[in-house]
DNA sequence: ATTGACTCTCCGGTTACCGGAGGGTGGAGG
DNA sequence: CCTCCACCCTCCGGTAACCGGAGAGTCAAT
């Protein structure tokens, strides 16, 4: 009864390239329903246009072959939803994302950036909670909310009204993914709690420069920090620290927030004449 | 004053790996200041960052790098604004199209799609009023909404009642661009207007199908059309036509458009015992 | 002088195809 | 039956924007 096309034929009723099709044949996602074997010609039976369709929306989705295969080639229709409810989270993720960077494009833009005062300081070496993990940069947000709020309800039970922080290492910018170590600092004889570990970080001197604000342009702040370091000090190893000084679980205001960033040096450069 | 970093440096200052650096300095989008003639070394200025960072939001809005090269060595302020502006009208369009797409493959998951009834008729030869352009599948949308707009107000001033329609190229579907003609059918006397020009559409056998709705779910109904065409019928050459019977331009409710797919056929087929 | 962290270039691979060369097929017309 | 033309095949290379790794050179400190 299901009538048999040629790819070209195939191609008008998809809208598919012959191109596309070959290149789904191949990688065995969309295969004909027979080919000739003397002359190597594809037959694609007319039931399989919905398949077809249904790929190509997927695509117009940007949802990799990978996934795609995986959707099709899945009857229970539970998971199908499932997978395909994962991808739009995603996209609804990346258009939030959108969003912000063009409203930091548009500062950007439009000139007159204020200049990052930057201040020195030694900080003297403490213990603290801390929870380590390795960390992907596209998960930062997420990690960051479950992680404070943990570490804020174990504080809130001991009474620590100590600032939060964490450190980033240097492959988590790099390879967009790292340890990163959120931290609440403790007294040294602090007990143990249940959920995290103690942490003992070193002592030394940082640069240090405030963001206030929105997240959205902290890399220009990141950035201009750590020109200024280039330019007047002497790096010392070891991660970078952030401190949340006024952070989205204290307050609502995007404005309100400060977070300073710590940038080990080796000492405090001498003041220019 | 400004320093001059390492790859290594600059890339934790930027937040670009090392490789993008290095790519970015071979397509000549971000050459560092200086490179060491003997070891090849790399050097950039910390007045880099701002550069390198816009490059880096820009390309997280997925622009690509030729606009984007275009944008950081614009100097006019003015013209920035355009192409940024330019880019971002693309990617709000584009999130419209996703919305629609997604509303569709739900429809899509959740089976029970009616079937298509298939309609068949000759069609004799007429005149029309036509408009004629080598279209872009993505741009197709305006470019209806521009024609149909000219042929509707010419049809006005002539009091012509007929359903407008337009013919599309295999090309259009399968390479993504070719010719559309947009018709508006005329008396055979009719005097030749402004902006468009007479066209002389050729009669014959026609597979239609109706759809009814939501331009979303098109191409189910036109594969569908196709499929029953493949089946049951032998095709005629000659590209495909569409009649507008309830459009956008008539009334606002998408539940109401009605388009007529048309699907050159050679005869009618013989109906099945 | 050696270590180890860093850097260089070059080559190949990735994803989802597109374009074209060079050659075989299939049905229609002469 | 032959020829034509549209269609089809495979194979090769290219695209964008990088990533990964090999093999080798470099820098600063110990």
């Amino acid at each position: 009864m299901a009538a048999l096309v040629t790819v070209g034929e195939f191609s008008r009723l998809t809208h598919l390239s012959v191109k596309t099709l070959h290149h789904y044949h191949e990688i065995g996602l969309l295969a004909p329903v027979s080919v000739d074997p003397s002359s190597g010609y594809r037959r694609y039976g007319t039931t399989q246009v919905d398949t077809a369709l249904l790929i190509r929306r997927l695509r117009e989705l940007r949802m990799p072959l990978a996934e795609v295969r995986e959707l099709v080639e899945t009857p229970d229709s539970a998971r199908r939803e499932e997978t395909l409810r994962a991808h739009l989270e995603r996209m609804e993720q990346e258009l939030a994302h959108t969003r912000d960077v063009v409203t930091s494009l548009r500062e950007m833009l439009t000139p007159g950036q204020p200049a990052l005062d930057v201040d020195y300081r030694f900080v003297p070496a403490f213990r603290a909670y801390g929870v380590r993990d390795q960390v992907e940069r596209e998960q930062i947000g997420p990690w960051c909310e479950r992680t404070f709020g943990r570490l804020g309800a174990i504080g809130a039970e001991y009474g620590i009204l100590a600032t939060p922080g964490a450190t980033y290492s240097d492959d988590f910018f790099t390879e967009d993914t790292g340890e990163v170590v959120a931290f609440l600092p403790v007294a040294p004889d602090q007990v143990p709690a249940d959920g995290v570990e103690i942490v003992d970080l070193p002592g030394g001197f940082f640069a240090i420069g405030v963001h206030s604000g929105p997240l959205n342009d902290f890399d220009r702040t990141y950035g201009a920090l750590g020109s200024h370091v280039a330019e007047h000090c002497q790096v010392a190893p070891g991660p970078i620290r952030e401190l949340y000084v006024v952070s989205p679980g204290d307050v609502d205001d995007p404005a309100a927030w400060r977070t300073e960033i710590c940038w080990p040096i080796q000492r405090i450069p001498a003041p220019k004449g």
